[in-house]
DNA sequence: CCAACATAATGAACATTGTTTAATGTCTGA
DNA sequence: TCAGACATTAAACAATGTTCATTATGTTGG
């Protein structure tokens, strides 16, 4: 069965070529002004074609989806690994916030764009770390999840085993380090810290990474 | 000039019927799904007319940008004074989640969607506080603003004025705060906090307008 | 009162979009 | 060799934002 192999191996060459065209079009014009045509004027092909591979232009934008979070994900580990467990928080702090003002176009994408996931067939890339029971609020079973969500609430759970001593319980804690450095990044991607001199928002920034354990840790 | 003033009162009437009929589209269908014959024949006329008030679609969204800041604003500030000065940082915290979270589609065109303010004719909602020198970073002239930042930054020196001890300078702590709260609503809004229980997610919020004070003030 | 005139409203038209489809070609497996 | 599955294409479709010539309306000066 070479030959279906070889077929499918084609068609999945097909695929990423689509989405390399695509991801650079989205993050160089935009995701709006990205049109098919354009799609398929970049690889050589009819805009047809494209439909032959991927739904719609939506499913184009959920296969990047995930393939940016891979990158997150990988970011964020890979600080958080270079350092010992007392100070991973900062650094994965610090990793998120430079993975996003370095690629803002692909955060754009992930994060601050409306993808309409709600109603549409969502790419599972929201950390879903447990679930809770509708009613009790009680945690019933916990997900194993390797999202970096996840990653920086571990980061959180080795530094209370460490001896700091957090203010509030697990969950809460890695919402407000989350929500620090997602409201940092977003502020500035939508312009809203512009008449800060770059160099002295690095400033803020820098002491706003230290704030996320200020936040969370009593000492 | 009676007549001239009738025809200009008529005009800013039919401005205002314009931008009514586009505000409950926008925010009930959103912005890209409404459509100028939408909002035209909500307003029984044809599409063409909408182009005499308005330049295009863009510029009545910039109309609402105004509109929806000044309720923040107002919605701040009422929190705001109600409460003494002490506690007015997390008032207006208070408030600014409770806007965003009951009004979320307003707060979809302010601060979440992309509008490209950057190349194009822009509202001037940006919170600009203060002029900086590009070099050194100090600040060159104070701008009188009476924007919901500015306000929050106020209620940051009134705390400080009171004998509060904050861990950085008045700018990085008013960033931080702003950031929390924005994070906290904008994570919320784009589905990133849906694996939490309503009722929970409503505990970690009230404690993350606490950790507002724990992360900017030293006690 | 009438004749220009300015302005507003219209509906048709245009260019561009995402998407579908019928037709054509190509390759595979028997 | 041949029939069927599949990929590709150009054309077409519906819907979009926007423009424009035309029409209608009301205002102004004589």
């Amino acid at each position: 069965m070479s030959i279906a192999d070889r077929k499918e191996r084609e068609r999945q060459e097909m695929r990423q070529g689509i989405l390399q065209a695509a991801a650079h079009l989205f993050v160089t014009e935009g995701f709006p002004k990205t049109t098919i045509r354009a799609i398929a004027s970049e690889i050589e092909y009819s805009p047809g074609t494209i439909y032959t591979y991927f739904k719609d232009k939506q499913e184009i934008l959920n296969a990047l989806f995930h393939q940016f979070f891979d990158e997150l994900n990988i970011a964020l580990r890979t600080a958080g690994e270079a350092v010992e467990s007392t100070n991973r928080l900062t650094a994965i702090g610090r990793a998120y916030i430079d993975f996003a003002l370095q690629n803002p176009e692909h955060y754009e994408l992930m994060f601050l764009m409306n993808h309409e996931r709600l109603e549409k067939n969502l790419p599972d890339v929201s950390p879903e770390v447990d679930c809770f029971d509708a009613e009790t609020g009680k945690k019933v079973e916990s997900a194993q999840d390797d999202g970096s969500f996840q990653y920086m609430q571990e980061a959180i759970q080795l530094a209370i085993q460490s001896g700091r001593q957090p203010r509030y319980d697990l969950h809460t804690s890695t919402l407000l380090a989350w929500s620090l450095v997602h409201g940092i990044v977003a502020l500035h991607i939508r312009g809203f810290l512009q008449m800060y001199p770059p160099d002295y928002l690095q400033i803020m920034i820098h002491h706003a990474v230290d704030g996320i354990s200020s936040s969370i840790f009593l000492d």
